[in-house]
DNA sequence: ATTTATGCAAAACTTTTGCATGGGA
DNA sequence: TCCCATGCAAAAGTTTTGCATAAAT
């Protein structure tokens, strides 16, 4: 109960919370493992590993479980709030958050930095692919790949590594 | 011997094939699990997991272990043939094949079919992520998400599910 | 009060590793 | 011939499940 308060009080009161409000709105109930995870996914900025959630939460909450932080990625994921993406690994997903319902980065294929940029200018294509496939367009996420100038070398010479 | 000959039929000569010829042209040599992996991508146009390949390789060759594999799926994502994406679950990724370094869909959140599409339209804003951020791009992936024409219902009635 | 969502701990999978050996160039 | 890449099998992780119980509305 106070705990329950408490996190939603670190989330800024949940009025103001977009994503709680969706949460709300699709008959979700706002508990402790759910707002934890949203609490830890707002502070990273939205790229980290399940594994980093796991212990995010852990640190702020122990008594929250293992199995409760996978089933609110998947729902998080579902709803549109976060997207899993492959940047480490193929062994385990690094999520980013859907802010607006998209996400854009650029990422080093060496050090796999990644550099987030707006702007993308996807309303047109939005609007065509809506139309010309009848799919009705919620986000996207768009992930360039590169190498980045640290990476290419301090004297810009395209070396192969 | 006649196996690797024979992989390499299948992939319509080796001088045809534009990612043998990176293979080589990388220093990697052209191995069976490799030929083989590659023929089980080309055939699924590039949208399989992990657990596919797997299962594919072996009908073909069960001569060609697990862990190649593997390390056949990492190879090719480090050289950019492919690119692992979540689909349908957080346990194992899809690979999807970028032609020509990128790639393209809509996914439908409900059903998870997807949609391929072409021009997207990215050489403008690739060049300026280039100029701003100083990296040197070479492939992009591009995913939509929605509700497709038959998840929304025969009447296109916008109703929750 | 009612259910939904949870925590636990085990089970089920997936991916990675180490090392001797085979096969490509 | 050289040494890169492999197969094997075990180890290391990661994710999911089933079920009694807690807790959100």
């Amino acid at each position: 109960m106070r705990s329950l308060v408490e996190a939603k009080t670190r989330l800024r009161m949940s009025a103001d919370n977009p994503h709680i409000q969706s949460l709300k709105q699709a008959g979700y109930r706002l508990t402790q493992a759910r707002l934890t995870v949203l609490e830890v996914l707002e502070a990273e900025r939205g790229h980290i590993t399940s594994a980093d959630v796991l212990q995010k939460v852990e640190r702020i909450n122990p008594a929250i479980g293992r199995a409760s932080v996978f089933r609110t990625l998947e729902l998080f994921t579902q709803l549109g709030f976060i997207r899993p993406t492959y940047i480490h690994t193929s062994a385990t997903p690094t999520y980013v958050m859907m802010h607006g319902g998209h996400h854009h980065h650029v990422i080093c294929t060496e050090c796999k930095r990644f550099f987030e940029f707006d702007n993308c200018g996807m309303e047109a294509l939005t609007n065509n692919l809506q139309r010309e496939l009848d799919v009705q367009i919620s986000g996207h996420l768009l992930e360039f790949y590169g190498v980045c100038a640290d990476c290419r070398g301090p004297d810009r010479a395209e070396r192969r590594t």
